[in-house]
DNA sequence: GTACGTCTGTACGATTCCGAACACAACACG
DNA sequence: CGTGTTGTGTTCGGAATCGTACAGACGTAC
């Protein structure tokens, strides 16, 4: 059914028309925690398109093994943008599952035929990308002048944007790793969050309690990420 | 005369048709450092195409002031990407002259219409968006990693790449937002480098003295930024 | 129930960087 | 040749974060 496919499937994919979404004969995946679906040195085989609730993070890293988030993917995105803009290529990135969840696979190539030809296909292909662009410019700003604390809400939020619910089940030590920072200034910052009643957290879980509060913790950086989002979703 | 033009014009109009060429009417202009291409809250009516010697930055900032350099865009490419590609919008990015040269000028509906069906002039352009969208994750990573004296190293590496020579022209507290650190930061690391010889620097000017020595002092994200831009130019 | 591995809270010093201020140097302009 | 403006070097205290370490809490498997 079309209408249930644009709101509990991928948007992207949503919008295809049906025609085009026979000849992609997208496969549908499970995929827990911490799945690798890209790596960076490979050169991807697949497009991804996460469905409803199910959130993809981006990553670059060193050669020490340190390694940042650069954004996330929810249902109104795909990914590799490489590899569908572009020849195939190692993309340098790592695509790393961060919400458990259902996610399409479509062969590259194929997609990239389609995204040649066929102008509905690129058009909002392309409209992601440069939603991502700019998520992604964001989270440069904010990893460079934003503190910890203020990130961390961000983050919260911003997985909020692409899941149905307020339960997050993650590692504070995973979360270090999205975050660029030590694991041990996660801890503080969580604890921080969790006393003025914005958060609630246990082992391998975290909660959220006060979307308002926590939007106020924040930095600047949430409103304009969450108002693109909301924006793209309303004009897709 | 073609060759000319693309050695020390634009590389991505270089590879334009000539009757394509003709049709987009590139004004050329002169422009001067720290002039202001793009407003972050302005749709931009032109595409911009630096030549050999003129360097851009792309840039993000907070509503209190602070700057951060997201990238930068010599003669390999063009800006701004999000108005090549989608419908005219306000990008949320400032494009600011960094190294003094002249600049290609093209009306952003008129390269859309080409963009859109013209599969060249397309896969040139999204050629472009691919390397930019590596290059600024890959600063994400810098900007929240590594320190401020390697971060100047490769940014003196990165810029040198986009220009004909070893001096530039640029005053520390410019170079101070583009890093995103406060000015007598970036005066130590200058001094810093300065004391090895690897640069030479008097007021308003930077020149490089030892190109590997830098490389050397520089985060590991210089050798990648190099290597994908030299790879660019030469699959043009 | 017990043992083990994983996750988390906390501590501490060391380091980097910020924020602000000030004096001096270089240059531009009259 | 003064004078004002701009850029630079340096200082200081304080804040944030790192690096490392360790102990306790939780959950799982046997």
């Amino acid at each position: 059914m079309a209408t249930a496919k644009t709101t509990t499937g991928n948007l992207l994919l949503g919008r295809f028309t049906s025609r085009v979404l026979r000849a992609l004969a997208p496969r549908e995946e499970d995929h827990a925690i911490t799945d690798v679906l890209i790596r960076p040195d490979e050169t991807p085989g697949s497009i991804f398109f996460p469905h409803f609730g199910a959130v993809v993070s981006i990553i670059r890293s060193t050669e020490s093994g340190a390694m940042v988030e650069a954004g996330v993917v929810g249902n109104e995105g795909m990914f590799n943008v490489h590899t569908v803009i572009t020849k195939p290529a190692p993309t340098g990135a790592e695509a790393l599952v961060q919400i458990d969840g259902r996610v399409s696979r479509v062969d590259a190539a194929l997609l990239h035929n389609y995204f040649r030809d066929d102008e509905r296909v690129r058009d909002l292909l392309l409209s992601f990308t440069s939603l991502f662009l700019h998520q992604v410019t964001q989270n440069l700003l904010c990893n460079r002048l934003h503190a910890i604390e203020q990130r961390l809400a961000k983050w919260l939020l911003i997985i909020r944007d692409r899941i149905a619910t307020d339960e997050m089940h993650m590692t504070q030590d995973f979360l270090s790793h999205m975050l660029g920072v030590h694991r041990p200034g996660v801890s503080i910052a969580v604890s921080a969050l969790e006393v003025d009643g914005l958060i609630k957290h246990s082992r391998n879980r975290i909660s959220i309690r006060d979307h308002a509060g926590l939007l106020a913790r924040s930095c600047e950086c949430s409103a304009p990420l969450h108002a693109s989002l909301k924006q793209f979703r309303a004009t897709l």
